[in-house]
Formats: structure tokens, sequence, C-alpha cells
DNA sequence: TGACTATTACACGATATCATGTAATGGTAT
DNA sequence: ATACCATTACATGATATCGTGTAATAGTCA
């Protein structure tokens, strides 16, 4: 992963950042706060190049509902479509997102290691009593 | 930042993700998707510590407001507060989203350079025609 | 105690989002 | 042409979010 070496937004301009700044931002980590989304860019990322059908089973939902947020996806310009026959392949196109993916998994792991949540059976543990 | 060498939840895994875990990692990024809460925490990232009223001024919006957003970190561990006299003074507690903050002002900036986007003058440049 | 300040709790209205169902579109094959 | 398949467009209802206003709570100071 590249890194940010000089920045003129950087965190360490001791500046707060402007509310068009914050709107910008926020827009970009919107794209990543849908599990279907964030579920379609990860196969996306794994599998390179898939059609509509195919990560509609991957994800088991209905076709129009992969559709509606590959065609969100493509508004941003995260990926890119490309027909061939009746199929239509997706792609992904804005690498960004492959980078906060990346470090958004690393952190819940980190996160689970340090503060390890109640494991089930635990629970049924506690519910038994 | 540190890196993420060996992960169970690794991209390079080539399994897709759960909806669970997609869930959790939607909820990572949710935070993240509110200009207020940004602006929030960037300027805690800035100041270290900062009270209610202070981040309201900052903000530029109402206390409750403030207040209502600094509750949801609160709720979620993101960020500390510790009361001093009447004054509730308010912390950075999980350094994670420092990274994704920083991670995503970093590819903000370089897809700015890459894909400039249309200055106001040339707009209305546009709308005189 | 009582006045005052800072912050929080809660209900409300406006707005956005998501999955669904139905209908339309684009492409293939007979 | 027409039947068929994959995908998209669009309207809908359920749900979540955000800022606001009002009221409650916690602390300070006289």
């Amino acid at each position: 992963m590249k890194r940010c070496r000089t920045s003129s937004n950087s965190i360490k301009d001791q500046k707060f950042i402007s509310p068009d700044t914050a709107g910008e931002l926020m827009n970009l980590f919107k794209v990543l706060t849908s599990e279907t989304r964030l579920r379609l860019i990860h196969a996306l990322i794994l599998k390179e190049e898939l059609c509509v059908s195919d990560l509609s089973n991957i994800v088991e939902m209905k076709p129009q509902a992969v559709s509606n947020q590959l065609q969100r996806l493509v508004d941003k310009d995260i990926v890119a479509s490309r027909r061939e026959g009746n199929q239509i392949y997706y792609k992904i196109n804005d690498p960004c997102v492959i980078n906060l993916l990346e470090l958004g998994l690393c952190l819940l792991e980190e996160s689970k290691k340090k503060r390890p949540r109640m494991e089930k059976f635990e629970v049924s543990k506690i519910m038994a009593t």
C-alpha cells in the first residue's frame, strides 16, 4: 500500500478540516456502510470480475438488489461494468476501496484480539441459569 | 501505522466474507459516515482533549447536536469522556479511527490529483452559456 | 438553599437508505 | 418475428439517521 508522505490534507496539518472536506470524506466512507456493498466489493476484489447473477448467488440476494447496489457503486466510479452477451460483468475500478476494506478487516481483527467478545456458548450458559 | 501481516480475515484468504463479518465491518465504517462525527473526531485527534462547548464552537453547531454525536461515539467506544467541574472532556479512545481517517484523507487527496473535479468558475462558465 | 452553567435525555419531523415487486430494456437463439 | 434470459428502472414501505427543541440532570458558586 502506498503511503502518503506529503499531503495538504494530512492530519498533521494542525488545522480543522472544513465541512466540505468532511463531506467528501463521508461520501468515501459511505460506500462501505452497507453489508451488501461490502460483500459485493469483497467478492470483486477476490474474483476480479463477476456478473450480476454470479454476485447474486454469492451474497444470496435477488439480482435486483445486487444490481441496485452495483449501480450505486458505478455512480461513484467504484466499479466499472462490461457487457458480454447477456451478462454484464463488474470489476473494481477505484483501488481506494481495496485499501480501506483491507485496513477495516485488519482493524476489526485486532480489536477482536484486544477485546474478545462473548462467545455464543457462553451466552447460552448464562441463559441456562 | 502498524501493518497486518497474518490475519485470518485477510483479503488474501480467497474466501468470501460472511454477512456477520460484513456487518461488523459496516459498523466500523458507519462511525465515519457523518460530516459532524468526522469533524469531531478530527478535532479530537488534533487537540487530544476537548469539552462539548469547545467542540460546539469548532464545528459551529448546537451543543445538543454535538453531545448527541459524542454519545454515539461513546456507545461504540470510539471516544471516552472525563468530567472536570461543569465541563465534560472527550478524547479518542479507539486508535482505529485515526488510521481510517488518515487513510481516508490520503485517498481523498490522491483521487483529487488523478481526477480533478470541475471548479466552481468552470461551472458558472457553463451556466452562462 | 437557590441561581446559574454545562451537558444529557427524549420526542419529533425531515430526509436518506435498503430490499422488494413490477415493468421495461437489451441481447440471444430458434 | 418471437420467445426467452439477464439486467436495469422505478415506485413503495419499512427502517435508520440527523439536527432541533424542550425538559431533565449534574456541578459550581454565592
